[in-house]
DNA sequence: ACTAATATTTAGACTAGCCTAAAAATATTT
DNA sequence: AAATATTTTTAGGCTAGTCTAAATATTAGT
């Protein structure tokens, strides 16, 4: 059985091996985390013991199978958690986050997987994030990063990287979200900042804003 | 803000004084909360500090108005979510008690107060226990115990005192669920054991069973 | 009212998960 | 390749919540 503490650090490293696809490093993790390298330390100790990461020391962490199936169920019940907010509760995607933290630990399998179905076994999280099946399982999606796009191309939003409240809120705010259409009209050089069309709105963005934007053409 | 265990013991506490009507004495708790009754008094001395209930040495304890908003609150979502799992998740009455002991923690006010709606605010669980609303007020339903009705006396089954899984178990096979039509056949003087009509079927049942039986005339 | 039994509290210890500060290893710069 | 900077680990400490064992209060029995 996993405390909810060390649930979380397996979540993390998964994530973070998802982003940069190396080993990860301890002070990378700490950041993730919001504690202290040698906090950080100490729990990878421990979850090498139990079987989850191989871990040496100095050379950096990386989930086994085991760790990694423990991570995908957390992220499962996160995910779940948060279409079940949005879809049933009426709540908006930037305020769902912090809520399914905390129920993501609920540790009931039985109740997963009946919430699974009751939400219709959905693919796809509010932020657009893919949803592991039962057997942990979900397919990556063929997307394209907005600032890879080429001018005077286009596609629909399908999900964002980044999925703080603010930068949630930010797109909110802009009336971006999923399902939108998005057209890239002008290309800065100076800044790679972006012209994009939205329905009969043209907006300026960052490239930061860019990147965190994922597309299907 | 209130750990876990800190809002176990104020709801333990709570259902103590609900069901005793007097001061509760260290022990009591210690057995309601499966612990010894050395951690019982650490606690007490934490939550008297907190300003959550009174506490002297030797003399018991009693949750003061602050304590008691926080019992209801917890009580409030364990009783919310029980209903959720029950008419949304197809859960039987006997399989929600674990579950919720863990969801009645999860702290968004919100989350708790969209549930409430989303169940259409209901005013009992499946257990026939009343649910606080949002100020924390619940009507105490006027009951009769199945053990205080006379010969041929008879009524509708509106809750359970016990609630563990095992009695919900010995009801379901017995059939016996809210809602049943109950009747008293027969009274046996020997051991106050009941002969009980229950649509067509009639039973035997002990009195500490009769005890836990909560019906409305 | 004294003694015995029971209940409660205190004292001291343990674990998980965190911390700070110092030491050690690795990486980078010159 | 030596010196410097950065990263990581170790050592030791803290808090919450638990425990056991011993000490102290209270209650009950004679």
């Amino acid at each position: 059985m996993l405390t909810n503490s060390e649930e979380n650090y397996l979540k993390e490293i998964y994530n973070l091996e998802e982003y940069f696809n190396t080993e990860i490093n301890t002070n990378l993790i700490a950041k993730k985390i919001d504690a202290k390298a040698s906090s950080v330390t100490d729990m990878l100790k421990k979850l090498a013991n139990k079987d989850l990461l191989i871990y040496q020391k100095y050379k950096g962490v990386k989930l086994n199978t085991n760790g990694k199936k423990k991570a995908l169920s957390v992220i499962r019940k996160h995910r779940l958690w948060e279409t079940f907010l949005v879809e049933k509760l009426d709540f908006n995607w930037d305020e769902v986050h912090d809520i399914a933290e905390e129920l993501e630990h609920i540790r009931s399998e039985k109740l997963t997987n009946h919430l699974d179905a009751f939400l219709n076994f959905p693919v796809v999280d509010p932020h657009g994030h893919p949803i592991p099946n039962k057997e942990g399982d979900f397919k990556k999606m063929e997307t394209i990063c907005l600032s890879n796009l080429g001018i005077k191309q286009e596609g629909v939003l399908v999900g964002v990287k980044n999925s703080s409240d603010t930068f949630l809120r930010f797109l909110s705010n802009k009336n971006i979200s999923i399902g939108c259409k998005i057209k890239v009209v002008h290309k800065e050089e100076f800044d790679n900042s972006l012209s994009i069309n939205i329905g009969n709105n043209q907006f300026n963005i960052s490239e930061n804003v860019a990147n965190n934007l994922y597309l299907k053409k």
